[in-house]
DNA sequence: ATAATAAAAGACCTAAATATCTTTTATTGA
DNA sequence: TCAATAAAAGATATTTAGGTCTTTTATTAT
């Protein structure tokens, strides 16, 4: 569905919009550790996101990265539309690159109701609106071996 | 979502269950002409599906491929599962290995919606379904470079 | 039996995704 | 201005998916 790097890059901005703030940034090593990833392939994938503004940082002693208050607002469709393109969303089911509305193949009406629905979901689904999810009982934590899962007891 | 061999895998069959009778085998080579497929790598995918008794083949002069009466009612989830593994439909949509229904991450509601619609509709469209579709203004039709097109003229 | 046919099987090649390592650049505080 | 810090950037390695080529096996008709 999403490529690795894509699952990755909204795992870490989640990580990153509900753990770090313009005054209290965090660094890439403390990132890949908690969501243990790997550091070197995590650093590349916030370079992009950083390029494409989703995410800030800042180099040097004290730097790291945050979201502002607009990063915060990104749907999740402009990380994945950054990551792997938006071509998931618009191709036909059975990979034919001529079946259309007009020309549908056997699948099309069934599968697009699917598809379109998942684009409509991560359209509408902004950074902020993950990171507010995350509690305790929740998958995201419990998948953090360290430092965030003992700061909620 | 579903790899290239998956994928051609599916066409393939449509094909087959729309083309070929056990009175009347389809060759391969036919078969990747008609579809614009490698030959060889639509070989080595044949042969998996082959091997797992979801289409019929015999060598040989006259040989070829068909499906038989059960074949024609295999569920394309069943192709699925022998190319890719059924893990597409069970895993999280941040990819966390822990994410469940007791402790789900913040997309784990939503995303299963689609997720389990798309399972669904695999689940319960068979090969025949989807051949009986194919009419002149299908896509799948429209793909055809060659023969059948002009057969149906 | 033998030649021709067609799929099965195995070996191999290529490109893309995933991952690692090293060097450079920007920033800070002493 | 110099040393330390941390991300950016570049180069390289590994793995997997995608694709090709060659040889073998089964079947048929002559």
């Amino acid at each position: 569905m999403l490529s690795k790097s894509c699952v990755y890059a909204l795992r870490a901005i989640i990580f990153i919009a509900h753990n770090a703030r313009e005054e209290a940034k965090i660094g890439i090593k403390e990132i890949a550790q908690e969501l243990d990833l790997p550091v070197h392939y995590l650093g590349k994938i916030l370079q992009q996101l950083t390029k494409h503004k989703i995410i800030q940082s800042i180099k040097g002693p004290n730097g790291g990265f945050y979201l502002d208050r607009e990063s915060k607002q990104v749907r999740l469709i402009k990380v994945i539309e950054v990551m792997d393109g938006l071509d998931v969303f618009f191709q036909c089911g059975l990979g034919l690159n001529n079946c259309s509305e007009e020309h549908p193949c056997p699948l099309h009406d069934n599968f697009k109701v699917y598809r379109d629905g998942l684009y409509t979901l991560f359209s509408t689904t902004s950074i902020a609106d993950l990171a507010n999810k995350i509690d305790e009982g929740n998958a995201f934590i419990q998948n953090f071996p360290s430092k965030l899962k003992d700061s909620l007891k």
